[in-house]
DNA sequence: TAAAATCGGTTGCCATGGCAACGGAATTTC
DNA sequence: GAAATTCCGTTGCCATGGCAACCGATTTTA
């Protein structure tokens, strides 16, 4: 229970009124083993979820049978809180890529949720609103380099160091709306080029 | 007065309520001329909007100095509902494309709001939501003509028969990510190959 | 520990589509 | 109603990057 006293649904909350929320909310952790599809594309659902613990990803395919991957979620981030007061299907199918623990939420009343909770739920929405609008952001770079670079200098929390991105290049190639090859490729330019250094998924950008 | 009863934000609501929280949300009608901006990118907000008539666009600029459209409003719809509740600084930038009338709401105290209007924002919310989500799928079509006619299919409301686009070819363009020459190209490809027929912005699909 | 699968880099080929430039039609401005 | 501006189609050029195919390294499975 203390675990849950960290998850930003439940921030501000004494623990008191988190376990009535859990209660109102039908609080239920569960185990998701690897590859486990926890919503599916075009479905609809009245629960959430929060990740506890492993790892997410929201991915869509199109008419090319092409993956895109939208988004990555890691502990403490929350799924399908949008939906639940909408009456639209999901519009990406949603994957544990490792073992996963969950905390389902739902369905939800309103007029019985805590305020605070539902002002924590917008705040999330906000956050999660913002980084679909920084994915369109990349899609809408032509040049690969640039795309590669504007994604990049997103992730490095302070110039020079060395930071890590949540995909493998399978998923970095995909976020990106790239091809795999050619990520590789520019990524190895770039090397050369003395714009950056990377080993796997840790990155360093350099100089100007 | 009357016209608010059919907004989105005030559906299943008296007119009663609807007048009380106008008070609350200490609404303010405006009117902004064509071209006005009324968010501007990377700015923060206490103020969302509804679109009483006119036309909006949402757009941002990247790094090489495109435009991408990212949405387009028309009379009922909302702005910046997500922002008010998030500290984050606004990811478009909204301008009055022909001269509007707005009705500014905010900034909001979710204790003292209407449980039916939070319920409406929500769903307004989530309806943003997919139309964010709609335009990342086009995004990752790589085939400009496939891009195109997914787009296009969504538009249409019942297959076969006419309809048209919210864009002028260059906002079309920026909202699917190409060149409006490109676009213009690729259209009367399409055009040419049977596929559609079009004038301005009325188009119809044609056959499978 | 062997076999299988995944992962990441490299390379050649070449179609797609961005870009620039032009021109005519339509619309707006004064 | 003339001038200016916007809008849209067209075309040539050619760099970018998707695609396929291959290989070695690493990781997973049995």
């Amino acid at each position: 229970m203390k675990e849950l006293t960290y998850l930003p649904v439940f921030a501000g909350m004494t623990e008191k009124e988190i376990a009535d929320q859990m209660i109102a909310l039908r609080g239920q952790k569960t185990f998701e083993p690897k590859g486990r599809v926890l919503i599916r594309e075009g479905e609809k659902t009245d629960r959430c979820g929060v990740l506890l613990s492993g790892h997410l990803q929201g991915q869509q395919i199109n008419e090319d049978g092409n993956l895109s991957v939208i988004t990555t979620l890691s502990p403490g981030m929350m799924f399908g809180e949008i939906l639940i007061f909408s009456d639209r299907p999901a519009p990406v199918t949603l994957t544990a890529v490792t073992d996963c623990r969950v905390l389902w939420l739902g369905p939800v009343d309103l007029s019985r949720t805590d305020p605070k909770l539902i002002g924590n739920l917008l705040n999330i929405i906000g956050k999660e609103y913002w980084a679909l609008h920084r994915k369109i952001r990349y899609c809408s770079i032509v040049s690969l380099r640039k795309r590669i670079l504007a994604y990049l200098r997103d992730r490095e929390k302070t110039p020079g160091e060395e930071f890590t991105v949540p995909f493998d290049r399978n998923g970095m190639a995909a976020y990106l709306n790239a091809d795999r090859s050619a990520l590789s490729r520019e990524l190895s330019r770039m090397k050369n080029d003395g714009l950056l250094d990377y080993r796997k998924n840790r990155f360093r950008l350099k100089g100007l």
